[in-house]
Order: structure tokens, then sequence, then C-alpha cells
DNA sequence: TGGGGTATTGTAACCGGTTACTCTACGCCG
DNA sequence: CGGCGTAGAGTAACCGGTTACAATACCCCA
């Protein structure tokens, strides 16, 4: 591969002036830009990021480190974030910690010399270890997190907010006796999600203790619940559960079950991905722009990486929207989207 | 940011043997690196993978350029990737062609002394065009493109035979007249998927031309369909779409005409995105494991990284799996699938 | 006890660009 | 016609690591 030096000697100049020639700066007489550019092409020449970003301390790249890197939710973020970054001319690393506290430090130092800014979702990361992770020097902007006395920015979801209006538009709906499944029990969406709910359950519904059964944001467990429901004959109209994915399981796991939805029992969920429209009956749930959530912490990142010093009073807190579909008795007819690919 | 020259100051050593005790070579003494180590810990250093790269001439980061880097498709082919580059220690990054052949080369050019590799997927690009931007001496897989002369090696599916097989089994459950969505005219997997259909249709089938009408992968191209279908009558009593997306649309258009599936007409898709199980009726669909996409050209990558030297002879091609479910009158249940997260 | 061998450590070049600073040559002015 | 200002081009330091090679120190044995 060519490199700086073999374009000057191949177009008879110094380094200098090729590198002034080729990107374009001014004291450069136009017949040696020619001459420059003409062993560009003949070479072939394309610049090496790696060296350019060494010297010029700016790699034009934001790191992004996500729990995974896949699933229609990461994958909306993804494309929020894309989004805004690509209008920059930045580009995207991305870095996923692989559910492990370890890999997360690996994840964050990997990205040290390689980024101008970072992107974080550490939905289960105590703040203190996120402190010595960190680099102060480096812009961050986090996702769904508080670092509280950390200071630094970040975008989040009204959890508590969202849980606290679906639970009430449940009651309204004539629900007496509602179940929550909750999210793991160190996740912070989870666990806002929860007090939103028995917060609205004990001022509307005059409930102190309403029944809460475990789950961890799978499919899976919200099977299991199902079972837990209808086996353990535990009473209930409606159930309002921390997040779709497990919504989607609950239905799998009434129906078979023989409980139909939203006759015998009502179901509500939490993120309106793509999926929840297109069920049968289509799932009630809390909208999150979840690629807004993206592009918003992007937006954020870039004002820092142009000099502004941002804290946790920038933070934006993003309102989902109350969507009622036919789990709930809404309408039920289900609504073509977006496009897509092979 | 500390850097190796503080180190070293600070735990009075050379850069060298301050370099060669952090990376655990030989020839340093153990209370020499116990220093250094004291020093790095103090000074909280972390090396520079930028300055790192430029001298070990290896990044450990492969670069990713996909058409789109969100969507169900891409979301699990990344997966795929991500599963096996993490085991080998390898970071991501991503590049996004944003559907214009300039920025196809703008992404390329991007990764240059950025990825000591590259896995490019470009379905709608000339070959001609791909071998300008490559730099031959960056190893490249590609994905579902045969690049032919270029030497390449490559992952594709086997598009033709999947349909193939499709049609045939709409054929084998009693289908007379079976109509083909197709998907954009100049992308190859579409190509290879309509020539299945029809040549299915005139072996087996008895037919010479069969009906086609047109798609190009999305939801609303499905409903389209099902608008043309029912308004012109078109006799049909299956249709096969060239992807799971457009099948859903196309459900969704024939529940709005008042057409029941499976009883009235059967539907099979292409794909099995993880919306289709979930679907009721439950979607039929050729099973493409699209993760093992990804993760079968990462491994061809890494062996390419390995030293070896591979060409389109390498090439791996996926066969996709028939998956008989509702709509074509199989089984119905939904089945609960894999975790995720809020 | 001196010489050879080995284990540590240091010096400095290098990766591939960018850029501060220097030098040269030219045009213009007084 | 000499001196100054400026544009164009070159030299070399530098970004932050790695590593070939040189230098030093120490050990062992004859």
């Amino acid at each position: 591969m060519a490199t700086l030096r073999d374009v000057a000697r191949e177009a008879g100049v110094s380094v200098a002036t090729a590198s002034r020639a080729i990107n374009g700066l001014g004291n450069v007489t136009a017949p040696t830009r020619a001459a420059v550019m003409a062993a560009v092409k003949k070479l072939n020449f394309v610049p090496h990021s790696g060296a350019r970003s060494l010297t010029r301390r700016r790699t034009d790249t934001v790191g992004v480190i996500l729990p995974d890197l896949f699933g229609e939710f990461f994958s909306e973020i993804i494309r929020g974030i894309d989004l805004v970054a690509h209008e920059s001319g930045m580009h995207l690393l991305l870095g996923n910690m692989h559910g492990s506290t370890h890999e997360t430090a690996a994840a964050i130092a990997a990205m040290r010399g390689r980024v101008d800014g970072l992107l974080v979702m550490p939905p289960d990361l105590k703040p203190e270890l996120l402190a010595d992770y960190l680099d102060p020097a480096l812009p961050t902007v986090l996702l769904n997190y508080d670092a509280g006395p950390l200071d630094l920015p970040f975008v989040a979801v009204d959890n508590y907010q969202g849980a606290y209006r679906m639970t009430e538009a449940l009651l309204a709906r004539g629900a007496k006796q509602v179940v929550h499944i909750a999210g793991p029990k160190h996740n912070r969406d989870a666990r806002d999600r929860q007090r939103g709910f028995t917060d609205a359950m004990a001022k509307i519904g005059g409930v102190r203790t309403p029944a809460i059964l475990p789950g961890d944001f799978s499919e899976e467990s919200g099977a299991q619940a199902a079972r837990l429901l209808v086996q353990g004959q535990l009473p209930a109209d409606a159930v309002f559960a921390a997040n779709d994915q497990m919504a989607v399981g609950l239905i799998a796991g009434l129906a078979e079950a023989g409980k139909s939805v939203p006759s015998d029992i009502m179901v509500a969920g939490f993120d309106d991905i793509p999926l929840a429209r297109h069920l049968n009956p289509s799932l009630s749930t809390m909208q999150v722009h979840i690629d807004r959530l993206g592009s918003t912490a992007m937006m954020l990142l870039l004002r820092m990486l142009r000099g502004e010093t941002l804290g946790a009073a920038n933070a934006t807190i993003l309102t989902p929207e109350l969507v009622i579909r036919g789990t709930t008795g809404g309408e039920t007819a289900p609504v073509p989207s977006s496009g897509a690919r092979p």
C-alpha cells in the first residue's frame, strides 16, 4: 500500500507539500497540486486513517458500548445513532459488554485512542465501577443511566411515568386485579417501571401490595409467568409486563392454558418493539421511540465534541406514549409499517 | 491522559522496559515489572490503541460494511459476526453505505488503517466498481455476493434451491395456481429466488408462465400485491413472497380484503425472520440462519488473517430449510423463542 | 581472577501521517 | 537599486506506542 512518502517522491515534492495538496490546504500552486493528485491516482493512495488520527488527535469515530449488539431494541438504538453520526461524517466503533463487568472494562479500555467520544449503556453496572472505567477526559454520554455524582449527560426514558400511566390505563379500562411481571432485579429500567406500577396501584387502584411476578425481560420468562399465573390460581384480570418481549411470551403461555386475551385477561407491555403491532391481537404498550434514544445521545455527544461542557443537567428524558391496541380490548387491526430487506 | 513515557518516568525505567513489562514480554525482572505496574495503576494508564496499531501493523478490528446497520436482518448478521469476532478478541468497526455507490467508496476508504480485514455486503453493486474500491492487499470476504473474476471468498444463501423447494412444497400441498411476489429487480437474491420459483413451476407444476407480481422486499409492497391480487381477480390458491416482510404485508392486505389464510389462500415467505413465528397464523417460510451468514464469513476472514490465501473456491453456500407453519395449513401454535432486553 | 555467556535495560529508529518553523525566491516599494 | 513582505516549498519534530540493536551488569567456570 502506498504511503504519503511514496506519493511525494512520485510527484517530486516533499511530504509536507504532498500532505497540504491532498488536504486542500493553502500554499500550494495549482501545478504542484495537480502533480500530487496525479501521483495519488497513479499509486492508488488512500490516507492511513490510523496514522492520521494519531497526529490530528481526532479519529472522527465514536465508540458505542451496549450490553448487546443485536435484537430489535439495540438495532433501533444503533439506527438512531448512525442517523446523526453519519450526517456529521462520524464512524461507529461498536463494543459489546457481553453481560460481564470485566468485559465492560475491556470494551471501554479498547476504545482509547480509537474514538473521540463514547456512548455507553451500562444497565446494571454500579456507578463507582463506571467511574473507574471511564476516562474523564473522553466526552461520554450515557444511555438510560443517570450516573449521579459522575455528572455525565445522559438520555433516558421516563420509565416511572410510563409504567404509572399504563397501570392507570388498565385500571381505567375496568381491571381490578392487575399483576406486574418485573424485569431483572438489578436493572434500573426494570426497577423504575415496577415503582411506577406499584405507585399507580396504590394511589389509583387503592391496592397496597399488588401481585408481582419475577421476570428477566426474556420471552421465556413471560411464558413462565403465564404458568405461575394459571397454575397458582392467582386472581388477575390484567397483566402488565415490564417489557414487550415478556408480554409476547406471556400471551403465548396464556393461549396454551386456554385463556383468551383480552376477554379473559388484558395484557400490556412496554417499549413498542416492531413486533408488538403484528401480534394478533396486537399488543398494547408504552411506545418508546427507541431510535430517538440513540440519536438524542449522539447529538449531545456532538455538542461535547465541539467543545461544550455538558453534565447531568443536560440530560434528556424521553416520555413514552400510551398505545392502546387489541390486548387491552382496543383496536385490533394490525397496521403495516416500515420497509426492510431480504 | 498518561502516556507510556509518563509511566516510564514514574517507574524510573525506559519506555522500552515499560512497554515490555506492560505487554508481559520476557526479560523483565519481577521488581521492575512491579514498579511499572504500580506506575500504570497510579497514572491510570491505558495503552493508546491507535498508536499501538500503527507500529504493530495490526488493529484487531474488522470492518463491516452493510447496506444498513439495523433491522432484523442486519441485526442478525452483526450478531453472527460478533459471536466469532469476540471469541478472537476482535472489534467491529461498522460502516454503512446508506444505499449510495459514492458512500460505499467512502466507507471502504475510511476503513484503511483502521481494520485488518473487511466484511462487505454489496447487494446491488457492479463487480467492476467493487474492484476499484477494494484494496487487494486487505483480506476481504463478501456476503451474499459472488464477485466472479475478483476471486474473493464469500458466503451466500442458496436462494435458487430454497425458492425451488418452497414452490415444490406449495404444489405438494395441493396448490394449483401459485403466484410469486418478486423482490427488487436488480437485487441478486431476489432474482435467484424468482428463478427457483419459475423453474419449479415449470418442472413440477407444468406451468410455463406463472404469475409474478412486483415487489421491493418491503412490507408495503406486500400489501400492494394483496390489492392487485384481489382487485385484479387473479386466480390464486397460494402466494410465495420473495421474503418474509412482504409476506407479512400480504397477509395484512388479504385480511383487509376478507380473504382468510390459509383456507382461502396459502402464503409462504423466505428468510424466517423472528417475527414469522409470532404471526397468527404463523408464517411458513424458508429458514435462513441469518446469523450463520455473518459467523461463517467472519470465520473465513479469520483464516485469511492467519495467513491463508482464500478465493471464490472457498465460498460457503448455506442451504435454507423448509419450515411449514400455519399459513400453509401446518401447525399453528406459536413457539416461544430466544431471550432479549427491554 | 579474567573471559564468555546470558539476562536486563536503554537508546533510538520507525509506523504514516501532520504541522510549526525555516528557507528561498520573487515582487514591490521607497 | 537595496530591503522588506509574502507565497510556496522543505526540514524535521511529533503523535504514542513497539522493537532491533547496543550497552551494561551479573553469573559461572576454567
